[in-house]
DNA sequence: GCGTGATTACTCGGATACAAGATGTCCGAGTTTGAGCGG
DNA sequence: CCGCTCAAACTCGGACATCTTGTATCCGAGTAATCACGC
């Protein structure tokens, strides 16, 4: 029961392209270069956060990835669902009737936090942002 | 990311406990029996819960499981705790200065779940426990 | 009946095995821009 | 100067390797209650 590393470079990816690159794309390799990590590993997180339609990818030269939606509309949630998937974190494997109640607390428990991240957006550190390293 | 199931056992036997066996000494045998999973892993999880306080182990003929403290005392967090540990569930692998704002904001959710499930007492369910299976 | 030892029913901990997921690399294919070159 | 071709700079996706973690089993050691037996 960990956040994997993958959101935590997502989470700083998209943080890095609301805070210095609202519009234009920005490549692989220069976003894998200002967080210190490898570019082919990057750009499998890039790929899933296009998929959950968070950022665009535009091909050819000059190209990279930008930001889809409006800056303000992603939230720290959108993020770590696009990376981590939206599967609930707790499932009951035992089969006592169709509801079980441990499994309701758990997941109401799940709730709050996301709801806490749904209202998190990322563009509320963009003016704080000073750089990644 | 995801709750281990682990931790759905211990959950389960945790309950069973509390509702069924304030104050014998429950048999790993008999509890692996009730939930339907192999003894030997079970007795991990409640080694654990054990090395947490939660429970107590009773040597010898007659021996087994029994709550340590007090029924209304044992809320989820402390199960849950037990079986997955107590660290931050994200770290950021980056080293900007001493404070991630990302980090501050992923361990202000979690905080919020630990805060309900910290208040959500196990003993709470023993009303309505039917039984496992 | 009573003490002593053996048996039995438990927990405890380490070693091991296996599967799945996280992490990371490599490479070939497709796409767009732009430069070079010939007419 | 125009149009064609080709190279370069990108993304995209699959295949693969490795490492960690979760899940699970087995076994030997320790402990306490109880049973058997001899006195």
């Amino acid at each position: 029961m960990k956040f994997s590393q993958a959101t935590d470079y997502a989470l700083h990816a998209m943080l890095y392209l609301v805070s210095e690159a609202p519009d234009k794309p920005v490549s692989v390799q220069l976003l894998a270069e200002k967080l210190g990590v490898s570019q082919t590993y990057l750009s499998k997180m890039l790929t899933k956060l296009v998929k959950a339609g968070l950022i665009q990818s535009v091909s050819g030269v000059n190209g990279g990835y930008r930001l889809r939606r409006n800056r303000e509309d992603i939230s720290f949630l959108d993020i770590i669902h696009a990376i981590e998937g939206t599967a609930s974190l707790f499932e009951c494997s035992f089969n006592h009737g169709s509801e079980c109640l441990i499994q309701q607390v758990v997941i109401e428990a799940e709730r709050q936090m996301e709801q806490y991240l749904q209202n998190k957006k990322i563009s509320e550190l963009a003016g704080q942002f000073k750089g990644i390293g």
